[in-house]
DNA sequence: CTTATACTGCACTCACGGGTCCAGATTGAT
DNA sequence: ATCAATCTGGACCCGTGAGTGCAGTATAAG
């Protein structure tokens, strides 16, 4: 496995380790500036310093390139993003400035190049590599949102939140923050004003609390169905947070 | 104006209008299963019933084609998403079933299979052509979001929702609407379970009106209810299923 | 120092598709 | 019926880029 992210079994341990990493790096480079299509081997190799053929020499071919370079790129953004949200263990912190700090800290990273790149890459590979949007999705939303809902679910537990279903929870806070960023850029096509940026944190973070802010009026045995489902929630994914071997 | 979309001032008049009408339309159904750089002009002039040559009696190249695609698509979008935003016209009718009718209608418009690809094609093209993410921006969220800002607006006046911000708030609703769908659907690469829309509609109004109802919600019935019925329709979410390297 | 492996630069093949030209068939208007 | 504009089918030119082959050179291991 190591740093073969791609499906070249074949060419996975051919050549210098460093070239390809060189390959890899340059070929996301390339892709994001100029689409797939408009991106040739060529200019892949030039901006990676290397001799065309040492490309085919480490990928069977131009797809390949991709797989591998959009894989180490979500791979990038997943590590960043869960980095983000493990913020949210300090259960002791205020809750408000927490979860500004970690809105704050997402929404850097779902706005930064690379995160607007990979999506550009990937919408537009959705027919020809539909591979594709499997990993990233399993590597940036689905783990990320994963990884939300289990810490929403540990402040809903502790009494912090109200009693809420952790992924859908999860899903609305990350579209709050995502979804008026990508639109405001014009996905990703020109820097959002930093003021901007902070007030669509704000307001996300506040709608967010407005609508799941413990409330003190709800009897406590109406709640206790929810709870419960909750509680079977966080148990179902606490185990697969780990790294794998 | 009129069905000149593209900035074609030379070729606007030329030709006959059914063929232009034809070529269109195929133009953009042969974009969205293929994707610009994959479709052929021999492609759409297939699926358009014409022959090669006409295209080019009507469009300069095949940018002016897609151009021309996209803008009827984007035009079509933004009248069916109007005319949904419109029925919160009747300040009459109770709030909440209103709200979630038009958050139901709209969201069915963002998740249709037309709007994906309008947004894969708008994606795939940022670099090649940047003016088409102006026209499909004004035309679609910009558009929109207007428009129901207008209406939250009212409503905020009218007291049936507390003071609020109306572009943010817009903005807001849509997010919820528009990025679940965006990302359950694989980035519109597979349709979405009509429960699980639903769920995603009855979570938006939810959320949106606990957020920016202007008082007294709630007994613990009404916190509860929304809760068992998407844990019910998430209950077959997608397992965590062990992280290949 | 020797050797195997990988990298380099270059030239080459080949398929594909944008865009054009032309001769002939069709069509709408008068 | 006549004419002008348009459509059609096909052939054609040409640039581009994926992928390969080869001869020579750098480099790590023994």
């Amino acid at each position: 496995m190591s740093a073969n992210g791609a499906g070249t079994a074949d060419h996975g341990s051919r050549g210098r380790i460093d070239k390809r990493r060189a390959i890899v790096d340059a070929a996301f480079t390339v892709f994001a500036r100029a689409g797939y299509e408009q991106a040739s081997v060529q200019d892949i190799a030039d901006e990676a310093g290397v001799a065309k053929p040492t490309v085919y020499n480490h990928f069977p071919d131009k797809d390949a390139v991709l797989t591998a370079a959009v894989t180490a790129a979500a791979r990038t953004l997943l590590a960043e993003n869960l980095a983000v949200v493990e913020q949210l263990r300090e259960t002791d912190a205020p809750l408000e400035p927490a979860l500004r700090a970690v809105a704050t800290g997402l929404q850097q990273v779902c706005g930064s190049p690379r995160a607007h790149a990979l999506r550009r890459i990937t919408y537009s590979q959705l027919n020809r590599q539909p591979e594709l949007i499997d990993i990233v999705q399993a590597r940036t939303w689905g783990r990320v949102a994963q990884a939300l809902a289990d810490r929403l679910a540990c402040l809903s537990l502790a009494g912090r939140l109200r009693p809420l279903e952790p992924a859908q929870a999860a899903e609305q806070l990350l579209a709050l923050l995502s979804a008026p960023i990508e639109n405001r850029s014009r996905l990703g096509s020109r820097p959002v004003p930093a003021g901007e940026s902070a007030a669509i944190v704000d307001a996300a973070v506040d709608t967010f609390l407005r609508a799941y802010h413990h409330v003190e009026l709800t009897s406590a045995d109406e709640l206790a169905a929810p709870l419960r489902t909750t509680a079977a929630a966080l148990a179902d994914r606490r185990r697969p947070e780990g790294v794998q071997a």
